[in-house]
DNA sequence: TTTAGCAATCTCTGAAGAAGAGTGCTAATC
DNA sequence: GATTAGCACTCTTCTTCAGAGATTGCTAAA
């Protein structure tokens, strides 16, 4: 970390607090009127001066003001800035809202409209990534008939999530002699979910699907169809990661931020955005990480991020953990957020472990 | 319907073809010059006052170009167009990506990548709304006990669909007196859904949602709890409308169309995308009607739609419909696009019906 | 009925200039 | 040595203006 003189410091959180209100370059004049008036602006810009040397500011051209960098945003986040705690009120309503997106409705439900919540408060991108279910461990597997050719598979995973989808054992007969009979019965369904949960209970998702080839071989094959079927279906029916397990809301938002005034820039973010997979692999980078995250401008692996931050924090439940954050220009007010994503981290914890999602 | 004579036809439709492609004010002598060189631009000239008199033209300002009212495409798309009919080549990419989108995949999945598929062919907003559950007739509901509180309700309707919700019936006790017991018997849980199925199949799910009450009042109550909670959480159980239902893809599209180079304008556009209600309504308004329906601009119910047309059609998958659509600035190419939704729609019919969904 | 011709209208572009904001440097001051 | 006042210089932005270009509407001729 490099050290900075007191007045450095000062100049630069001024500087930096006065450019996220006004989205334009600072003045030295600016800095003295409203936080330094005991300065001439000759000495503040000496200072500037300093400041712009070692890659703190930077100045659009001669005789503008200066706007911070992403090296002085960082320092700013590090070391300068004060968070803005949420008040007691805005903490009330947060936790009555989350409470009722759990209550009777779906987890893809309320994750969306935390991201959405998210992005209404701070007037940005709200994102929300669901738990990595694939790191949940296999409590039971159950088989249930529905019809002829068609099961339902309920995953129960540890943390007291559920997962179920129904799968289609029937193989495409073409011959058609009148009325077919079951393809298995219900005896051989619950032999054969029983050695299931015998090989496959205690293992991870992931490890399932990696390894389900192996554990299920030399089993007495009371149902060789049903075994080769979860075999060769296993990546469909242990998949966790579909792309509907992000959320991104509140595109509105941002779109209005001067630094959006360009539409291509607009567009590539647009674009990005809709990647799910990026997305993905953006926040799944944080994950894991303690506490709330910032990563800024240029510090984001994709050039479409370049211009904004993202501000993120990881929840858990049980053992599983998802990431809750928020994007937006690089000039944004992160005292604030960063006070707003912890809430909503420690909150969101906290309720799924009281309401067993679905 | 108006009359218009055929040099006004021709007129009509030779400076929308242009306006389409340059998004400009079209000047008489561009039309002769590139379709009607027979004529003088005099002489079109004194038709294009004529249409502008009557409507269908418009006139941004003296010594502009022309370009066409909302009535103006009305007539073309009623009365001049010529549908493009879609490539065997590209007919043949549909079908195969739509295939690999309902193979092995949730419904949820399909409809998103076929919305993202109409927005990359067309170049704008894809559009798909899932079939009305709401409408669908109870087949079977089934009841299977999870664990002590939690029970797995199937809910099987008409044209194969299939639909799973966990409930807890638990209710908030704080008498934490040791270990507590199963809450309904399986036995119970059995009688409970043998009744359900009496009283409730062959109604629609909107029925059952509306009626419940009734329908389940002086039943023999072998458990009353049960009875009650499903009377009470009808609303949550029978409920097929998530806003989830939507899928709208492409947003980046219309961002650099010259229509939305005005930033409040798109982003009251985005704003309304983002309310899914109202787009679900606004979808809603099309369903049933048979084949391709083009809203254009003003016709369109809401504000922020009428700078957009819209075009949809129905699919089906057996006695359930579902939309899908395409939403562009009213400058579009209908032609092309009333092709590509007639031929998606129909391929959707087709291959829902092959692959029951899940 | 169609067309040629032409004045009139409006936009668009670029140039030029003035106003304004802010800096960087120098020399004076504390 | 740090700070500041003063001032020339630079760059942006806004306005104005004129000229070019596009297109129309009208009139009169074909």
């Amino acid at each position: 970390m490099e050290q900075l003189s007191q007045r450095e410091r000062d100049v630069l959180q001024s500087l930096i607090q006065i450019h996220i209100a006004t989205a334009a370059p600072v003045s030295s004049r600016a800095i003295c009127k409203k936080y330094l008036s005991e300065l001439s602006p000759a000495t503040v810009r000496n200072t500037m001066m300093d400041l712009e040397e070692r890659g703190f500011l930077d100045q659009p051209h001669t005789s503008a003001g200066r706007e911070p960098t992403d090296k002085g945003y960082r320092y700013y986040v590090d070391s300068l800035m004060k968070k803005e705690a949420l008040s007691s009120e805005e903490k009330r309503l947060l936790r009555r809202r989350f409470r009722s997106y759990f209550k009777d409705r779906d987890a893809e439900y309320a994750f969306n409209e935390i991201s959405r919540t998210i992005a209404q408060l701070s007037h940005q991108l709200g994102v929300v990534l669901s738990p990595r279910f694939e790191e949940g461990i296999l409590q039971k597997l159950e088989l249930i008939p529905l019809n002829r050719s068609r099961v339902l598979v309920i995953i129960t995973v540890t943390s007291g999530l559920v997962k179920t989808i129904t799968v289609e054992i029937d193989r495409p007969s073409r011959s058609s002699t009148g009325r077919r009979k079951v393809l298995i019965s219900r005896k051989k369904l619950r032999e054969a979910c029983q050695l299931f949960n015998e090989r496959l209970a205690g293992l991870s998702i992931k490890e399932i699907r990696r390894s389900i080839q192996q554990r299920l071989r030399y089993s007495t094959q009371t149902t060789p169809e049903l075994f080769s079927f979860f075999i060769k279906q296993a990546n469909s029916i242990f998949r966790f990661d579909s792309p509907r397990d992000l959320f991104v809301e509140g595109r509105t938002n941002i779109m209005l931020q001067p630094e959006f005034r360009d539409r291509q820039r607009l567009a590539e973010l647009m674009e990005f955005l809709d990647e799910q997979d990026r997305v993905i692999s953006l926040l799944n980078q944080q994950a894991g990480k303690q506490g709330v995250v910032v990563t800024i401008g240029s510090e984001n692996a994709f050039s479409q991020m370049q211009v904004c931050s993202l501000v993120t924090s990881s929840y858990n439940i049980g053992d599983l953990s998802g990431t809750v954050g928020m994007i937006g220009p690089t000039r944004m007010r992160y005292s604030k957020y960063v006070s707003l994503l912890e809430y909503t981290a420690k909150l969101m914890s906290e309720l799924l472990s009281e309401t067993p999602l679905t």
